[in-house]
RNA sequence: GGGAGCAUAGCUCAGUUGGUUUAGAGCAUCUGCCUUACAAGCAGAGGGUCCGCGGUUCGAGCCCGUGUGCUCCCA
């Protein structure tokens, strides 16, 4: 049958996925094999498959395949996290579209949509993976809410809280008045706004008035001290002093601390303990009273006194305006602040002083950092060692609770005196909580409203997803734990790396993987972080079906340097794409061949096939090594050099038959098998075509992906070397009809003066067709008329119809000379040197020597050819 | 404000303990070719003060200092 002239990739890549799938090639159960195991980062359960999801997951499926064709047993397990914020947005939007509001529903009947919308729209991201040709194992699928994950997680609450690494606290936290609920810092992001800072007068007990700086005037009825540096001069005199909060007319203390800073605004801070962080923190300090005057939603509340019920912007104009007519407004300047946003909401997140659940961490991160500092865990690229333990040494405890429905309920019940027990149920709970008072029922329990960090869920996904916690030591955690390579975003070292050590060491005894391989950020052209805002993210599933999945495997990675951010441009899928085609058009011809093969009584191997045998041992090993170093992106630049220039352009150049000429069998023989080499080389980076291409070399009787990885082994150098000159020797003569402007249909006569013309017999057939020589000849001395190539001691003549421009390789020769003069004169330099020839090591001074004999060589030889021309 | 990283060809990057040809690759560019696998191709070429300055060394893209520019993290 024809082959098409372009690999089919619209109808091959769904064929071959549902063979691998059909064939269980990707299902994996415990066996006496060396497991290799790798867990997906969960991507939300909204998710869409993005850029960063496509490198992320070519990465492991690279591992993965690559682990699967070294016989090993390979795992990769998929699934999804219940991302309770983005879920819980989605559903609202659901029900809005519908016409019902949260607040219409109870939680059962939130969470009964909840599960509705997943079943209906989550985990679209796991059947978009397919179509990336990823090598999951569907039967495995996981999700962080499935009943044995749910109870884990509830489970693994109790257990903190019974070691006492859980506690409740009031403390500043990060709130989102939209989705009213906390964030953590890493989901809050930071932007500068335009906005005022307002001086505002406050009357002095005894009369004058203090100025202070602020940009939100709206907490002013918060106020509980102004607070200036003891060593400013300006204002000593009001120590100790008090001051009216302006409208309000509240008085408060004047206090003194080395926080403030003296050259900014007016020097004097008015301090708000309910509304930020470092007041918060005056406050504890100077022993203030804390007024909160904002509700959960952003409004002001009761305690305001004014305003109350009003937006916290509507309020912050309003007050200006007011406090500007009531005279307190000294002036209003314009100032670019930080604020920050809610990642999910896009709302300004409020500081807040809130009861919440926390993780003290300090204990649970001493062995997690060790792990990383002692290598157990390496980290690749290993510069991110030094954010980890910066982290790690800072540590500050983990806010876990989050006001919100979907996800895992909090396991503590209060007592209507707001007695509280922790406990794995309500009956567990209620029997605590008798101990005390022994006339509760379980009618009088309340459990806690809010629910865990969706990260408090995944920190156990390496160990549950095998039901590690669930059924402890059950034979599948004992076989795929610890996972091999975790692949995953440098952004969330802190969220989920870590914290998968702390629980893998806590709850497993063992860290969760011996390697963790962070990607780098997706970035556009311009080297800006693609984001939904921007409208810079391609739709990655045109762009598969448009260039095919290999050519978008291949054009992520090959931009993708290890640990670096990759730029990601479309010209890159080109490239791939232009890939595929090479080398399915090599198939084309090799298949050509099958119906003219011939058999010869000629026992000698072809040089090409004998160059190209070592030349795959050699570049095999090379990728293997580069592999083992996570160094993805260099394994496939050698990967396409090798198919590309030395298969393609070199090798099946040299064994291609004249027109219509037969095919020697045995060489068509080895062709193919190499070709097969190549295909298994090429599989984990593009499985499809090389699946395919295999697969039509000839009859198999395996599959590619489960076939085995080229390993490599030591090549024969001479071999090597006499492949490299040759190739050298052709480029040097196709350089020099190039540049006497030869067409290539014009022939020439091709004389070699050598001292060993001996060498050049096996490769008379390669290098006549290379250079379209109708003859060799071979000589010892210089060919009147012809074109002079000079390579080592050896030269070469090239002779031709049209007559030589003599002047113009005159000049090439004399350029070559003068290049090779000024190289020559460095090296002897060196060698001039008495102390370097007195400080260098032995070989370095005989490499020094050697550049200087092969000079002398060639300027000679140079030198012979420039008094040919002269002739 | 504190910390980390980066700077090599037009672009994206390699360049191992300082010596391996007065620096390499891919892409882009230029020249010549529609040669029966591939014009999504073939053959060939050009292109660099290794960010500036200073130092260590017989020898620096690589080590040290300093300046400049960019990026990221933390506050």
């Amino acid at each position: 049958m024809e082959l098409s002239k372009n690999f089919p990739h619209l109808e091959a890549e769904p064929l071959w996925y549902d063979r691998w799938i059909k064939s269980g090639h990707f299902n994996s159960q415990p066996d006496g094999r060396e497991p290799y195991t790798v867990v997906i980062p969960p991507p939300n359960v909204t998710g869409v498959l993005h850029m960063g999801h496509c490198l992320n997951n070519t990465i492991q499926d690279i591992l993965v395949r690559r682990a699967r064709m070294q016989g090993k047993n390979a795992c990769w397990v998929p699934g999804t996290d219940h991302a309770s914020i983005a879920t819980e947005a989605k559903v609202v939007a659901m029900l809005r579209e519908r016409g019902i509001t949260k607040s219409s529903l109870s939680r059962e009947e939130f969470l009964g949509y909840a599960w509705e919308w997943k079943e209906k729209y989550g985990g679209i991201i796991l059947s978009q993976l397919r179509k990336l040709g990823c090598s999951l194992d569907w039967n495995r699928t996981s999700f962080t809410m499935d009943p044995h994950y749910y109870d884990s997680v509830i489970g693994v609450f109790n257990d903190l809280y019974q070691k006492g690494h859980i506690y409740r606290g009031k403390r500043m936290i990060n709130w989102d008045v939209k989705a009213k609920t906390a964030l953590s810092d890493e989901e809050v992001l930071y932007k500068e706004v335009q906005s005022q800072l307002v001086f505002i007068k406050y009357p002095l007990e005894g009369g004058g008035h203090i100025t202070v700086s602020t940009v939100r005037p709206e907490t002013i009825m918060g106020d509980t001290a102004i607070c200036v540096h003891p060593a400013d001069e300006r204002y000593k005199n009001l120590l100790g002093k008090f001051a009216f909060v302006p409208l309000v007319n509240r008085r408060i203390p004047i206090i003194a601390d080395e926080y403030i800073t003296m050259d900014f605004g007016t020097g004097a801070l008015k301090v708000t303990p309910a509304h930020d962080p470092n007041d918060f923190q005056l406050g504890q300090k100077h022993g203030l009273e804390v007024i909160d005057v904002l509700n959960d939603d952003g409004t002001l509340s009761e305690a305001a006194g004014i305003y109350v019920g009003q937006d916290r912007f509507v309020v912050r104009k309003q007050i200006t305006k007011d406090l500007e007519a009531a005279g307190f407004i000294e002036k209003i300047e314009p100032y670019a602040s930080q604020v920050g946003f809610s990642e999910r909401t896009d709302a300004v997140v409020e500081p807040r002083l809130s009861l919440q659940w926390w993780v003290s961490m300090k204990a649970l991160a001493t062995p997690a950092l060790a792990a990383v500092m002692d290598e157990e865990i390496q980290f690749h690229p290993a510069k991110f060692k030094n954010l980890y333990r910066h982290w790690m040494e800072n540590i500050k405890d983990w806010c876990i609770s989050r006001q919100l429905w979907w996800g895992h309920r909090i396991p503590a019940w209060y007592a209507p005196d707001g007695q509280f027990a922790v406990a794995k149920n309500e009956a567990a709970a209620l029997a605590i909580l008798q101990q005390t008072q022994p006339q509760l029922t379980l009618a009088d329990l309340r459990q806690d409203e809010d629910c865990l960090d969706t990260w408090f869920s995944s920190w156990l996904w390496p160990f549950e997803v095998f039901k590690g916690y669930s059924q402890p030591g059950n034979a599948e955690v004992n076989y795929y734990y610890p996972t091999a390579t975790l692949v995953t975003a440098p952004e969330i070292i802190f969220f989920w790396v870590a914290r998968m050590v702390m629980a893998g060491q806590e709850y497993q005894g063992k860290v969760p993987f011996k390697d963790v391989y962070f990607t780098g950020i997706v970035r556009d052209k311009q080297g800006r972080k693609m984001s939904k805002s921007l409208g810079n993210s391609p739709d990655l599933l045109a762009l598969i079906d448009q260039y095919g999945a290999d050519a978008v495997r291949f054009g992520i990675l090959i931009s993708s340097p290890a640990g670096n951010d990759i730029l990601f441009d479309e010209a890159a899928l080109d490239q791939g794409k232009n890939f595929n085609n090479k080398a399915w058009n090599a198939l084309r011809l090799v298949k050509s061949w099958e119906t003219r093969l011939s058999e010869t009584s000629n026992t000698e191997t072809h040089f090409a096939v004998t160059w190209l045998g070592e030349r795959l041992k050699e570049a095999s090993a090379e990728i293997n090594a580069l592999l083992d170093q996570f160094k993805l992106s260099e394994a496939l630049k050698v990967l396409y050099s090798l198919i590309w220039d030395d298969f393609c352009s070199w090798y099946l150049e040299w064994v291609k038959p004249g027109f219509e000429q037969p095919m020697e069998a045995k060489t068509h023989a080895a062709t193919v098998g190499f070709f097969e080499q190549l295909m298994q080389l090429l599989h984990p980076f593009m499985p499809f075509l090389s699946e395919e291409i295999f697969q039509q070399l000839r009859a198999q009787t395996k599959d590619l992906c489960v076939s085995t990885f080229p390993t490599g082994s030591a090549a024969d150098a001479s071999t090597l070397a006499a492949g490299k000159m040759l190739k050298e020797l052709i480029t040097a003569l196709r350089d020099a009809r190039n540049k006497n402007q030869l067409k290539p249909k014009e022939t020439v006569q091709l004389f070699i003066q050598s001292n060993q013309p001996s060498s050049y017999r096996a490769f008379e057939s390669i290098l006549s067709k290379q250079v379209n020589a109708v003859s060799i000849a071979y000589t010892e001395s210089s060919v009147a008329g012809s074109m002079v190539v000079a390579l080592e001691k050896e030269k070469f003549y090239l002779v031709a119809e049209k007559t030589l421009d003599v002047a113009q390789v005159k000049a090439d020769l004399e350029k070559d000379l003068a290049y090779q003069e000024g190289f020559l004169a460095s090296v002897e330099k060196k060698l001039s040197n008495e102390k370097f020839v007195q400080n260098a090591k032995p070989e370095v001074i005989a490499i020094e020597r050697k550049k200087q004999a092969d000079a002398l060589a060639r300027i000679q030889t140079l030198q012979e050819g420039l008094a040919a021309l002269g002739q």
